[in-house]
DNA sequence: GTCTATACCCTGATAGAC
DNA sequence: GTCTATCAGGGTATAGAC
């Protein structure tokens, strides 16, 4: 997951898994086909690890369902900042390398962006009361995952968590927008 | 530039390119000394052709400096759809893949950022006044930019138009609720 | 400037002993 | 299950004739 984190899936070879490892290739073999095998088997991780590891602290952090959302948000702003401005989507990079690889790492791409919308949407949904009625949960799910791969790109490429933080505001005050006039 | 759009520069060999142009390979390294100059070369080439390919057809679409930004998303749009879902923007891809490379490669991906911001933002200057005062052009056209990028690449993920659709149409919510009042 | 030919390394993957 | 050893192919890049 680091390598290719790290790296993309091109550049990482067999050779630095196993060295990242400590073993040899035969070994790796055993698990794995091929090396796609091991491509699917980290989108696989990532998926299983969306919850526990994305959307759970940052549920934590807050009660209120709009501030979840926000504090999702928060989760990535300090993973760039922690990994001095390394940190790309994971997801997001190997979607984009991925464009023309085999269908099961283009679908567990899709389920991975499909099951963060969702943990989102459902606190749109949470958050229904005090927004107009006319806020579509899954749409602005989407608003928001794409604010934040746009956001992370930016600040990536630049190296100025600006480029993030200056997205970020913009969605907050369009979320300001859709609450209720009458509260 | 093909081959890279399309493949990623990972994945496009010297061989795809030579075989592509219908040269030998001495021809091309005797303009390239690296693969890595062929990439710099494309980069700047996306960089010149920023005005005449993607602004210039954009601005010439529509009058009104709002409806010029959102012309320009209406031209990833139709780029995504004639590309059947597998445009990507190859600023944007090339920006991921080239995390850990070179400084020169790094800065034209920073500078083809730039330009496209500058553009957006401009227009949000001539839309000044009917814009409320505290529209700040250049994190505005930072959030276009954004949201051009995250629809873009879950439009290709998904190969869903809808994804793209439902972000540029928030991004037109917002702007609407920057609007002078008493217009 | 373009060609042929090739060096040389690294790639994913395999074979088979232990 | 893990190891050593290695294969066959493809990668970037070069040399040198024309």
């Amino acid at each position: 997951m680091a390598l290719f984190w790290e790296h993309g899936y091109e550049r990482t070879a067999i050779a630095d898994i196993t060295a990242a490892a400590g073993v040899r290739s035969g070994s790796l073999y055993h698990f794995f086909a091929t090396k796609e095998d091991v491509l699917t088997a980290v989108l696989e991780a990532y998926l299983q690890g969306l919850t526990p590891q994305v959307m759970g602290p940052a549920f934590a952090a807050a009660e209120d369902p709009l501030e979840r959302i926000f504090a999702v948000l928060a989760g990535y702003r300090a993973r760039i900042l922690a990994t001095e401005f390394r940190y790309r989507c994971p997801v997001g990079s190997l979607a984009l390398e991925m464009q023309n690889a085999s269908e099961r790492a283009r679908e567990l791409v899709r389920e991975n962006f499909a099951g963060w919308r969702a943990a989102i949407a459902q606190c749109v949904r949470d958050a229904a009361p005090a927004l107009r009625e006319n806020a579509d949960p899954e749409s602005l799910a989407t608003f928001v995952l794409t604010v934040m791969e746009g956001g992370v790109m930016q600040a990536a490429a630049e190296r100025d968590i600006a480029r993030y933080d200056d997205s970020v505001r913009h969605l907050r005050a369009y979320f300001d927008t859709l609450e209720r006039i009458d509260r």
